[in-house]
DNA sequence: CCTTGACTTCAAGTTCACTTGAACTTGTAG
DNA sequence: CTACAAGTTCAAGTGAACTTGAAGTCAAGG
């Protein structure tokens, strides 16, 4: 028994739904075989796979990023212990730096927020970095004074 | 002078493009006067609720979820310290919970990525309160076993 | 043989958070 | 008076991440 597992096995056993699979496959972020029928058979590292992208998906990465990252892992053969680990050690560093924000936010909101200066400084506060200054919709992040109507009073 | 706004006067000193500043007036996220000539005047307080905003959507709120919380606030006298206090006490919990969530996935990261286990534990290493559980698009969350086609080698 | 359930593909729909474009009005400078 | 910038509304478009629906296939059970 090669325990390969059926699509709703696999949403199952993670909690993603079958479309959002086939979809992730169509996006080449995971991978089947196919039964005779037709049907997809899912290798039990996809689990992994998937895990993983739960996981950057809640770090607010894209669906594209996260396949950059998957790219990284060997095709040639099931994916190890180190093979991960090389991961690792990135994304120990982005999520220090998420916290890392949380914690300026946490401060401003502190510090800031019942002085008045809250709508000055924010911009200290937030990081740009992650996903602001791509182009199209999505919010935009604060920037300091840059016009000549600023008064002198209070914000 | 009363010292207000126009919309690309807010847009510069809060980096929120004035479609965005239309678009969340039209969310009632914002309020403005009107002149004369039909154009749009912000009170100068607008910007501290627009901090308020791009803040909180870099906590991953939605602007739905952030329009609850701008509720809280008064409508009959400009918010001052103490109105933005009485918002700040959930917040750091809020962002206190968040970062927890964090440090978890890194632990995680470090401690299972390597051994096999991933799959298996992110369930309990993901927060799935904020976002997840809503219906519709969107990402899903890890949830355990549930399945009888569980085997005992490793994924 | 017929039904049921699990699966397939493909096209179209949904939500969020905006942006873009068209057509129009107003205020200020030359 | 004419330009022109800056503002207006309204409708439609965008991109991400999926979901939903329609129509069809396939294997197993009664």
């Amino acid at each position: 028994m090669e325990s390969l597992l059926t699509i709703n096995q696999v949403a199952r056993r993670s909690g993603v739904a079958a479309s959002a699979l086939r979809y992730y496959e169509e996006k080449g972020l995971i991978t089947s075989e196919r039964a005779g029928s037709g049907h997809r058979r899912f290798r039990r590292p996809v689990l992994r796979r998937l895990a993983f992208i739960v996981f950057a998906q809640r770090l607010g990465m894209s669906l594209t990023e996260i396949g950059v990252e998957l790219a990284k892992l060997p095709d040639d053969h099931v994916p190890k212990g180190q093979d991960w680990a090389r991961l690792s050690g990135p994304w120990s560093a982005r999520i220090d730096e998420r916290i890392a924000e949380l914690e300026r936010l946490k401060l401003g909101l502190a510090k800031c927020i019942s002085c008045g200066c809250l709508s000055l400084e924010l911009c200290k506060l937030v990081n740009p970095a992650d996903r602001a200054g791509t182009s199209g919709p999505g919010p935009r992040f604060w920037v300091g004074e840059e016009d000549g109507a600023v008064g002198k009073g209070n914000d």
